[in-house]
DNA sequence: CTGAAAGCGCTTACAG
DNA sequence: CTGAAAGCGCTTACAG
């Protein structure tokens, strides 16, 4: 393996030297050394070594991406996620780092690795509110959350606008005359995220003076396996003389259920009303479409990044929050009541 | 920071001492020291320091998962690869080891992110069959493969039984009177297992003494954008009265092209049968439910991991290859010929 | 069972 | 514009 001073030996330079023209400091070298030194290093194919460069600058070059994963789950498998990690991927490289990626079980083991490689900053994905102090206070890398809410002054969060998610739903179902709405749901009260939604349809809702029946509200098990959406759906269609629509948290959810009212022999949007959430490429890829309120997921992850890097550019970078805003896309999910 | 040296300090012993009981080697080590040194890490909270201890030993407990990524797009918008990923993800972090993760654009840069942090092993997703050869040339790690088709030797991969793929597909159409049938993939030449899968269905028509038509081949751009795909449908929805079935190569591309046939007034599978690929969630999300051919990811996924790590334990460890079965996961998106 | 010391491949004041 | 040398935090023969 060829080593900066192997090139700075056939160059007849410093070692100085040489990691200066690698470093680009090239106020600090002769045009000639600098052209002769970046010769060798391409002939001789030279690829600095990161684990030296890291411990003598006490900083890696890379970015972790933290998913939290419970248990046995696959973070991936969610698509949501799949797309916000993928498109970071894709920036941080365009930023020239390098991309860690953790499933964390518990914020200790998520240290551990922050440390143990020097890591720049990290996004994290997914995080519980509760378990975002805890890691604020084991380290002090630059960090930004997606889709956190938290009570934590100096938090850099990119969200979107998850009130204002819920009030769409709420007033687009009530202008095709739907009064009966559930709200199907992962558990409200883990996530900022659904309880934000929640908190914007009622509100929508009692604006039309319409009240929300606490037994229209369905929250899956945190456990969220396909067969109890489904069952869900059925028992939904059980109850379609009452209920005309249902505002579901993600187009996820929202497939299965319409897959379990459609095996009860209800139609959808004939008997039932569906809006999602999200705006997957499954929406276009159902039948019927779903209609949704849309999120730009690439954006999100573009921007999670974008404020990583000013906060690693200068560290007395204000800690920024960002709020993108959310649509409703009409598609053929929702029908007049009957 | 506290390091190596400060525990050692603060136990009375040497370094070297406290590096034996941080890698195990406790023979090395009394039961006493031992312990105490034990405590002392865990009551100030020492982690090592990689970089460093990936400078002395020349290795860094680092895995590189490489995707292939064509220009800008995402390659983990694609669900075949994100579940792949995710597990691969979960599986590596069982085994101790760091995970870092490329988006691939020539074998040239890939070997620099390899070798400049002294990465272990690498395992490649989607890689042309051409590049293999170049990768094998530019570094000699342990890689293992997934879905490559390589006349290379040495190559650890992991694959499943395309041809049998094709085979099942076509045999089942057949078994349904089905005899004008599309074949419906991304383009065929690129990549193996696409090729493999075509000719699995054009031998199981043959035998059937079924002529497959040239013309009832329908290769997409390598750029597979979703409106091409509804727009393929909508042309193949005109062709009804011939075609009366197709075996697409994706559940992915089987969707939109069944959107394409239903916003051109045709029924599946009442007017034309389809039968997707790879069994993912998807298939159950939509409607009708997609009959396909099932492969399992998460199996490919893991046993990737674990070939490249009986090649890290030993590296006498001879290359292994493995080909997963597939089966036929019947639901309703094929029916009787008309 | 234990430790002194060289070495891994870089970067960075500092002096010139 | 250039270089000698210390230092980053570990590991590993080697000697005892």
């Amino acid at each position: 393996m060829t080593t900066l001073k192997d090139i700075a030996q056939e160059a007849g330079v410093s070692m100085t030297t040489v990691s200066n023209v690698i470093n680009g400091n090239l106020s600090r070298v002769s045009k000639e050394s600098a052209q002769r030194i970046e010769e060798i290093i391409k002939l001789r194919g030279y690829i600095p070594n990161s684990s030296a460069r890291s411990l003598a600058k006490n900083r890696a070059n890379i970015i972790a991406i933290i998913l939290r994963g419970d248990k046995d789950e696959n973070a991936l498998a969610n698509p949501h996620n799949a797309i916000l990690v993928g498109k970071m991927i894709q920036e941080i490289q365009l930023h020239g780092y390098h991309t860690m990626i953790n499933m964390m079980k518990g914020p200790e083991d998520i240290t551990q690795s922050l440390r143990t490689w020097n890591v720049d900053g990290a996004v994290f994905l997914g995080m519980f509110d509760d378990e975002i102090e805890e890691l604020y206070s084991v380290s002090d890398i630059p960090k930004v959350f997606i889709d956190s809410y938290s009570t934590i002054r100096q938090l850099s969060n990119v969200g979107i606008d998850d009130f204002k998610g819920g009030q769409l739903a709420a007033r687009y179902l009530l202008s095709y005359g739907h009064q009966n709405i559930a709200f199907v749901s992962p558990p409200v009260l883990r996530t900022g995220v659904v309880h934000q939604r929640f908190t914007g349809f009622c509100s929508e809702l009692e604006k039309h003076n319409v009240s929300f029946q606490k037994s229209y509200q369905f929250s899956l098990e945190s456990d969220v396996k396909p067969n109890k959406i489904i069952a869900l759906g059925r028992s939904l269609a059980d109850k379609a003389d009452k209920i005309t629509a249902a505002f579901v948290t993600s187009d996820q959810i929202a497939s299965y259920l319409i897959q379990g009212m459609i095996s009860a022999g209800i139609r959808v949007p004939e008997d039932i009303s569906i809006i999602g959430f999200d705006n997957l490429a499954l929406c276009q890829q159902m039948t019927p479409q779903l209609t949704t309120i849309s999120q730009n997921l690439e954006e999100k992850a573009t921007r999670a990044v974008e404020i990583l890097f000013h906060r690693l550019d200068s560290d007395s970078a204000p800690a920024e929050s960002l709020v993108l805003d959310v649509s409703l896309v009409e598609r053929n999910s929702v029908a007049d009541k009957y």
